[in-house]
DNA sequence: TTAGCTTATGCAATTAGTTGCATATAGTAA
DNA sequence: TTACTATATGCAACTAATTGCATAAGCTAA
């Protein structure tokens, strides 16, 4: 149940509406946390049930109107409490993998041009990654220091997207040959 | 609903009951697939009744009696239709850089601290691959043959293990200076 | 001889996540 | 003027995964 902290990570720097939860979600945590609309509009109505956070309903003009939420005093402790607590090692569930595993059910040149097309994918992404990287060296001391954390996850993503781009490698002369 | 066409995967090659696949789960689809004993037996008891999968039991002596699944006719028509289809880009959520990303709302030697549990089970599993990748270069030609796409996925956690050390040393420089 | 591990399977309840649908306004591009 | 994108929130139904419990025999190490 971790999106429950996930949410609160986010709130605790900068309350929200579900929809700005949303985005944050997908410019700022996107390579390492993946949370649908859906998900998120539920797990805000359940955390608001249990007390974690509140709302403020804004009126706005021409757009619709939106619940901005803030934490609660129980919200900050039992985030503080997760915070402190070992998270269990990630855990991966990769449907790719399990093709090439069983790749001798299957024609070469299927499971090469799957390949392709998720090398198309992981290079997309370590793009902009990696102009995200670069804008980060163009800031200033201060700002630099302020997105520290955020840059370390930042690099867990590129690290991780090079490592799948090397490995494809691999995979990839395999299936070209013979 | 991958895990279904995982325990496919499996099956397709080699018969086995619930607890045999489970091993070869934790064994072999182990760094990039995961499952629960619980998942297994609901999951087999729901392919049975889609008739994907048939079992006969086999008493045995000393030990308990099992039921040792085999593939039918519609369950490699499904398996094959799934191998053609193209698998979405794996979902990751990963809590510990859910939490390095507020790491401002930690003390550092706590993120430190916890760091260094994961690196312990990254180097931990990575031993366990290289050990395997070992083996498998001794093995002969015909034997590496046939366990080539294993090997590949091998490769895909050695790799992915490699990167995510690389990437716990930036951490650690970062978190040990000041 | 007692505790723990391996083998072997399962139910019940709960929690988490997905899929599909629904609504409503405003701006922009073809 | 029609279609698409962005903003903004939500329900209902379903599927998937987790947690906790239960059973039962044999083997092994302290």
């Amino acid at each position: 149940m971790s999106l429950k902290h996930a949410i609160m990570v986010l709130l605790e720097t900068e309350a929200g509406s579900g929809y700005d939860l949303l985005k944050r979600f997908k410019q700022r945590l996107g390579f390492f946390w993946q949370a649908s609309h859906q998900q998120i509009y539920q797990q805000l109505k359940a955390m608001h049930q249990e007390g974690l956070i509140d709302y403020q309903l804004e009126t706005q003009i021409g757009k619709p109107d939106k619940k901005v939420y803030i934490m609660t005093a129980l919200g900050h402790e039992q985030l503080a409490q997760w915070l402190h607590q070992i998270s269990k090692p990630q855990k991966i569930n990769d449907s790719f993998l399990v093709k090439l595993y069983g790749g001798h059910l299957l024609n070469k040149t299927v499971l090469l041009d799957e390949l392709h097309q998720h090398i198309k994918q992981h290079k997309k992404a370590l793009v902009i990654m990696l102009s995200i990287e670069r804008e980060y060296h163009g800031l200033n001391t201060q700002e630099r220091d302020d997105l520290a954390f955020p840059f370390l996850t930042l690099r867990r993503g590129i690290l991780g997207e090079q490592a799948w781009l090397a490995w494809s490698h691999e995979v990839e002369e395999f299936l070209q040959e013979k």
